[in-house]
DNA sequence: GTCTATAGAGGGATAGAC
DNA sequence: GTCTATCCCTCTATAGAC
């Protein structure tokens, strides 16, 4: 017999991803978990929390492994490669959807928002460490803002994901956009070192 | 005494911005429209309907305008402004954030993900549009995907919506990375006719 | 077209037996 | 810790008076 507060915060993530936040009641959860509705109340308090707890512990399981990954990636290419990986089995899994449900839901509910700001924190810190690294020495690296560039990254996750739910075609049609900015990229990287120091040169001063 | 089927429209849209999807139940949007709760149902049939019809209408109203100041564009920096510019504008009226919340109702509900599909092409359709004018004879044309990258500019657009909901902070640097990046487009645009050519050479042979 | 009243379903949460 | 039973609330939708 498994734990049965491990049952309920699966019951609801899968809850979440099948039926929305709207569908996660305690009753669908209890029902997916296969336990009895009064112990999401006995557990957790209620559902809110239940939900909160739910949505941290899955990006906590999924973000760990993820950072390992990033961390044998040695360019950008690789890096979008990973990225798309990830996202093919996030998206299978959910957990993205989840992330995506909570922050939907706490526009308008504060009793869910620091959840959902927490585990969104979780997804973009490794993102940022990895592009902090990979582009150390780019010429490029004055005229961005990496910290930014993560957060962009992980909004966009976001609303791909979304997309996907509503047009799949759309969706697979911006993420190869998004690989084939990667080429673009990696040309720039390419570039012989008087063009390098040049284009060096022109980010600095336009840079402020 | 205004059209009574315009003030729902106004009040779901209302409803929606400040409740979320969760909080826009046929009482609370007539409530906000100031009108009696039965009309919606005798003027949209149902609350789905009547949430695909605001959600639409409000759409529709905002992309036009839009797409005559896009037209007015006429570089990369100049679309990225009035990106910003209709991010501000646009999450000052909800607009937006309409739309994320039917796309994020839309993952477990078929019955508003018609509408959520469809507004969302209709912003979608300008930026391809001036994407594919601004960027005809840019040696990076040959390695983007234009209309791909249209739907994740759109999709970024709704995450970093989200994401300003829960961290404000943390989408305006979102923000401010992407214009960064336009410095960085700026700057390959700029380079001299050798090193625009040895560029563009480089891309054609990478972009397959 | 607009109103009141209400049916019928489903939700959060609790009491109390085991 | 787990269960049944239940309270009270809000929701969609409709019937029917005006």
């Amino acid at each position: 017999m498994v734990d049965t507060r491990q049952r309920l915060i699966d019951g609801a993530i899968e809850a979440i991803r099948t039926q929305g936040l709207t569908g996660a009641t305690a009753r669908t959860i209890a029902a997916t978990a296969g336990v009895n509705q009064a112990l999401v109340f006995y557990h957790f308090g209620s559902v809110h929390d239940l939900l909160k707890a739910a949505c941290l512990a899955a990006t906590r399981a999924r973000v760990e492994p993820f950072a390992r990954r990033l961390d044998g990636v040695d360019d950008l290419r690789g890096l979008l490669a990973v990225g798309r990986a990830l996202h093919d089995e996030e998206h299978a899994r959910g957990n993205v959807m989840v992330l995506a449900q909570m922050l939907a839901g706490a526009q308008a509910d504060p009793r869910v928002a620091d959840a959902a700001a927490e585990a969104l924190r979780l997804w973009i810190g490794p993102i940022e460490h990895v592009l902090a690294r990979l582009l150390a020495d780019s010429p490029v690296a004055d005229a961005l803002d990496i910290p930014g560039l993560a957060r962009a990254v992980g909004a966009a996750f976001i609303g791909i994901e979304l997309y996907d739910g509503v047009d799949p075609d759309g969706a697979r049609s911006a993420l190869d956009a998004l690989d084939r900015m990667a080429v673009l990229i990696e040309v720039i990287d390419d570039l012989g070192p008087v063009a390098r120091r040049a284009l060096r040169g022109k980010v600095r001063r336009s840079a402020r």
